[in-house]
DNA sequence: AACAAGCGTGACGGATTCGTCACGGTGACA
DNA sequence: TGTCACCGTGACGAATCCGTCACGCTTGTT
C-alpha cells in the first residue's frame, strides 16, 4: 500500500515492525544508521518516515531538523519514536513539527494504527484547500466555513475541530485524537474543554450542528449525511 | 495565457474587456444570459470568472450562489462587478466568498490588474499546503511557522498577514491589497492598524523580521535573501 | 535647511476567546 | 429499575487579541 522508511538502530524492533508492517500490506524499509537517511529518503520516496530519536553518532534530532529544512523532504510526514521520559523536555521545547509521536515500549499493532491515521490525514488533506460536503464548503485559506453558500465566522479551535472532524468524515474520532490534532502534543487540557468547543461548534452550525455526531464512549463524528429521521 | 469567462449583459462593455484581455494575451469567452453561464463553465473550464451582478432576468446573486455550491465549480475564482451603490449591502451580509470585487464604472487596465492579481494567487496558493521560504517554513494545515525548525505562535491575523507577503514573496504589496486580503473587503480598519501588525510580526520574528521589508509610499515585500549588509 | 508625508512604536481599552468548573440529564448495563 | 459513567450546558474569570491613537523619527523634496 504506502512505503513507509523506519529508522531505529535496534534490529529486533526494526525486524518486528516491519514484520507487522508487510502483514498490514504496507512496504517498510529499514536503516539503522543516522548517516543514511537523507540518501535513502532521496532514493526511495517513503510515504512516512519513523524516526527513533535515539540513534548511535548522529542525533535523531539532527536528523528531524535537516529533513525539515530540505524543501525536497520537509513535506514527508514523520512519526517520532523516542524511549519513555527520555529527552521529553528537549521535545517539548522544540513543539516538533512531527506529524505523531510515540513513546517505548509499544505495540507494533499501535505504530500501524498511528501510521494509519497520518497517512488518511496526509492523503486526504495535502493539496486540497477546500472542503466540501455536502451543504458545507470549507475553505481553509480563508479560514471560513459557508453553510449553503453563506459564510460564519468561526475561531481559531472551532475551525481546526470542525476541519478535523471534515476531513474524514463518517469516521470516528476519539477524544485523544481530536486533543492530539486540535491542541497539539502539549496540552494540559481539561477533560470537558473539547465538549465545550463541540457545544459552541453545533450552536454556531444552528440546526445544522446535527451533523456532529457524539459516539457515546468514544469520541464525535462528522456526518455528511443524515439518516432520515423517525417520525415522533 | 489563461481561459476567462465574463458574464455581462452589456456587449459594448464585454466587447471592451474582451479585447483588453486578449491584448494581454488571455482568452476571454463572453456570456450575456445568466441561464448559459452553468454549462459554458463546465464545457469551457475557464479559470477564472468576471460576474457582472446586474443581469436581466436571472440574478446574478443566484448565479453566484450556484457556482459555489457545485462541488465542480465551487474551486473557480470569481471577480465580481457591481454598480457603485448597488446591492453593497446584500453583498456585505452575503460576505461573498468571491475572490475580488470591482465597482463599476473601472477601467479595463484594473480589471486585467485584478485578474492576473488572483491568478497569480490562485496559481501558487492552490494545492500547497506548506510555503517554503529559506529560513521559513509555513504551515497552513497547522496553522504555525516554522523558523529553522522551531515552531513560532501567531495569531490569525498574524498569520494570514505572513502568508499573503509569503506566497508572492520579492513582490511588493500595496498596503490597500494587504488590507484586501487578510482583512476582507467590508473592512473599516484605520491606517495604522497594518503598521501595528506589521510591527507585531516582526517582534515575533526577531532578528529575521528583517525580511519583511518596508517600501516607501507604496507598500511591504517579504524578502526571501536578504541583501548582503553594508559593513558600518 | 526646512517642511511634509510616510512610517515605527508604545500604550491602552474593549472585545473576543478559551479553559475550567459545577450541575443536571441521558444512555448503558446489570 | 437503579446505578454509574458519560455527555450537554451555562456561567465565569483570565488571558489573549485587536484596533486605535498619539508621538517622534525618517525620508525625500523644495
Amino acid at each position: 500500500m504506502s512505503k513507509i522508511l523506519i529508522v531505529e538502530d535496534e534490529s529486533d524492533i526494526a525486524e518486528l515492525i516491519s514484520l507487522h508492517l508487510n502483514r498490514e500490506g504496507h512496504e517498510a524499509i529499514c536503516i539503522g544508521n543516522g548517516l543514511q537517511v537523507m540518501p535513502a529518503v532521496l532514493e526511495q520516496h517513503p510515504e512516512i518516515i519513523v524516526l527513533d530519536l535515539m540513534l548511535p553518532g548522529l542525533d535523531g534530532l539532527q536528523i528531524f531538523k535537516r529533513l525539515r529544512a530540505d524543501t525536497r523532504t520537509a513535506a514527508i510526514p514523520v512519526i517520532i519514536l523516542t524511549a519513555k521520559g527520555q529527552v521529553t523536555d528537549k521535545i517539548a521545547g522544540l513543539e516538533l513539527g512531527a506529524d505523531d509521536y510515540l513513546t517505548k515500549p509499544f505495540s507494533p499493532r499501535e505504530l500501524y494504527l498511528r501510521i494509519s491515521a497520518v497517512l488518511r490525514r496526509v492523503k486526504k488533506v495535502t493539496h486540497v484547500s477546500e472542503i466540501q460536503r455536502g451543504r458545507f464548503m470549507l475553505d481553509r485559506k480563508n479560514m471560513k466555513l459557508f453553510l449553503d453558500g453563506t459564510a460564519l465566522d468561526l475561531t481559531t479551535i472551532e475551525f481546526k475541530l470542525l476541519t478535523t472532524l471534515m476531513e474524514n468524515d463518517s469516521t470516528v474520532h476519539s477524544r485523544a485524537d481530536l486533543l492530539r490534532d486540535v491542541w497539539g502534543y502539549n496540552s494540559d487540557v481539561a477533560t470537558r474543554t473539547l465538549d465545550t468547543h463541540i457545544k459552541r461548534l453545533r450552536e454556531k452550525l444552528g440546526a445544522a450542528g446535527e451533523h456532529i455526531v457524539t459516539i457515546r464512549g468514544t469520541g464525535f463524528q462528522f456526518q455528511t449525511e443524515l439518516p432520515a429521521s423517525q417520525p415522533a
